[in-house]
DNA sequence: TATATTTCTTAACTTAAGTTAAGAAATACG
DNA sequence: CGTATTTCTTAACTTAAGTTAAGAAATATA
């Protein structure tokens, strides 16, 4: 499981052995159960995700309906707004599936930054990447219609069709459940 | 001029006297004129802009069409996705107005790091504000309808209703122009 | 200033999403 | 295993966006 974070890490920098052996007894594995909220609107948290098995979301709660706006699986880092802004959350994250994850903070990357400097170049690197890949995908979003987006989905993430109720895919997609239901049906009646 | 820059820094962090000297005279200052294209699609740029005065705007041509996704007015940064990603451009970035902006590129920004280490911080922290309110905006283009996303730019960013045509509004509202006109006719005919 | 060109608005029609509701399918759980 | 609950699909109807086209308004330019 650990070297799943290892082989992250890896994509940015080079780490020693000694390197490796300071990140792993840092106490920042967990494992959730399927359901669990770990984060809920209103609250003043610090805590960075990095999802290495399973699936969380973030959602808000807009008229006692939740609106999910994004899916986090493998290799993928979620520091919430909340924690970069320092206002209460607006939005809640759960887990999709029973997920292992590490959950890190301000003094815990302070403590990675001062045993090995390389790290904050890394976290540079992750926070432009991760930086352009968000403006694409909301290009991308703002240039497509619905159908256009779920058959992007297909294509791109299609593990995500698989693992993610209807319902949340749907405000993904920035529709309701039932527009994608007939979207889906009238997809597949086309090609037939 | 310079001004505007050096204010924008002094959100982030303090500088002395010695080290807003370094900055001015780094030749980063370029003026343009409205309709100059500063990046076009397939270029393999490095240049990154921040605007001191005026207005500049990102657009996908697709299918002969230009899509607009963004725009940078006063005091915003745009690093271009192909500068990021090292791989070329998918869209344009051209004035709207005669504009004022700095030119900047990694060598430059090596430059600055060595003059004052600070500056990276500062980098860090920006990069991070920005990637926590893109996502912010896009978890809000994705809950609103376009009217919603309409009466959102109204309040918070009223300026560019005045200063963008309509027709590049309406791309970066996620709907045609003609949508846009209607919208609008829409809303100021329910009000009286 | 007059004319050409571009941009914006309006309208009629088409297509697809929102809404409401009911039943089917899948999942949770006693 | 069977029942309860949640999730998904389908359908009919409403609303709004896409499309095509024409004319008005604004802007550029000779």
């Amino acid at each position: 499981m650990k070297d799943i974070l290892l082989d992250f890490i890896a994509k940015y920098i080079t780490l020693t052995e000694e390197e490796k052996d300071a990140i792993l007894p840092m106490d920042i594995f967990h494992t959730v159960t399927k359901g669990t909220i770990l984060l809920r609107e209103g609250q003043y948290s610090k805590e960075s995700y990095f999802v290495l098995k399973g699936c969380i979301r973030t959602y808000y709660l807009l008229d006692g309906e939740e609106k999910t706006t994004a899916f986090y699986t493998e290799m993928e880092a979620l520091t919430p707004n909340c924690v970069v802004n320092q206002t209460p959350s607006e939005y809640f994250i759960s887990c999709i599936e029973d997920t292992v994850l590490t959950i890190s903070n301000a003094d815990k990357e302070a403590e990675m930054n001062s045993k090995f400097p390389k790290f904050e170049i890394m976290c540079r690197k992750m926070s432009e990447e991760l930086l352009a890949k968000q403006r694409f995908d909301f290009d991308e979003f703002k240039t497509s219609s619905p159908e256009q987006r779920y058959r992007n989905l297909l294509q791109n993430r299609p593990d995500l069709i698989q693992r993610v109720p209807q319902q949340q895919l749907a405000s993904y997609l920035g529709i309701k459940p039932q527009s994608l239901s007939r979207l889906r049906a009238r997809m597949y009646e086309k090609k037939s």
